[in-house]
DNA sequence: CTGTGTGAAGGCTTTCACAGCC
DNA sequence: GGCTGTGAAAGCCTTCACACAG
């Protein structure tokens, strides 16, 4: 099998959110067209994603909804059910803090830092926020290779680069810079700003 | 010249970004080579890309800061400095309030709404909470096209049929669910699991 | 006969190589 | 000489058409 494209495995993780609504509605099998309509891509494209998981369905039948989430699972990694760091405890932060999608993909924020951890905070916080002097010592004792990075521009590409000396090797990137970091190390950029700049753009 | 592909609509806003902070540092001219490490793309594809603004640098000696900020801010909209409404005020909406980076990208959330406006907020907001009833007054009235979705996903669908109805024609949705709309409505995913579930899928 | 799996075609995007202008 | 602008080539992704299994 030849390497997942980068969309592909996007999209995969797509099917399987929504494998798991389906499957919560006591769904046992699905056709390739109802899933496709129900995530907003072609259901060629669809069967040709399914493609890069080996062989799951049965023809003329579809896809049993509890045998595809388990080979989508299995695919999406091993590397989920990790712990993650959170840097930079400000409004975003606080947000996603308090995210409860995180928890249902498979993560866990298991520490937050921020540069003020006795800062006022406005409201009660799950986790105890900690100096960022604390950064190096979590991560390399808990052995965490993600972090979600929540700060201002201004200060990401140094606390990036800390980060990658102690081990990180994905960062998901709410700053509105452009990281620079070694090839070995993944970044998924989230430009709040950006996003309503390119939605804006298509408005007639 | 050619339609522009969305990927160079979205690189675009990314060099105007970072135009501007050049710009903040005095820079007067700029390179396609240097502009392209700031913004971690190929000299090649900036160059390609600001072909669709038209003639724009000077052969032998790179391009005009002021002046690509200028040509970009035109390209990029008319659409820009628009009002926007965010419908969800939990706690990313509450987040989403309070975020400098939509006013500095020239768009304002001028209203909020949720479902609950009374519910307790931890913190005082910049904006009075409306109820959901007041919804297609204030969007016909002030004839606003885009919205910020920040509700759970179980209701997105709804709410997000009765924005096209009253005149919304831009989304930008933080549910995580596929929204179904008319051609005529652009809708702009961020979906803050997948984009970590994604990312764990990199680590070796 | 239904609906998956897939080679091939088509379309879109990026990269290359170099012509052209300052 | 240096750096942009651009046709052509390459690469990547999506769609098609249909073989084929249940």
């Amino acid at each position: 099998m030849k390497r997942t494209p980068r969309r592909t495995i996007y999209r995969l993780s797509v099917y399987l959110r929504s494998l798991q609504r389906l499957k919560e509605k006591q769904l046992v099998s699905v056709s390739s067209e109802t899933l496709a309509r129900a995530t907003g891509v072609k259901p060629t494209q669809l069967r040709k994603d399914i493609t890069h998981l080996g062989q799951v369905g049965k023809r003329g039948f579809g896809y049993q909804v509890e045998d595809l989430i388990r080979k989508l699972t299995e695919f999406m990694g091993a590397n989920r059910f990790q712990p993650v760091v959170l840097v930079g405890v400000g409004n975003l932060g606080t947000a996603l803090l308090s995210y409860r999608g995180f928890e249902r993909a498979g993560f866990e924020i298991v520490a937050a830092f921020d540069a003020d951890p006795a800062r006022f905070r406005s409201k009660e916080l799950p986790l105890k926020i900690l100096p960022m002097d604390d950064l190096a010592a979590v991560i390399k004792e808990r052995g965490i290779k993600i972090a979600i990075l929540a700060i201002p521009g201004t200060v990401a590409q140094e606390v990036a680069n800390r980060l990658v000396n102690v081990g990180i090797t994905a960062i998901l990137n709410f700053a509105p810079v452009i990281l620079l970091t070694p090839d070995s190390v993944v970044v998924n950029n989230v430009d709040l700003a950006l996003e309503l700049e390119n939605l804006a753009y298509f408005i007639q």
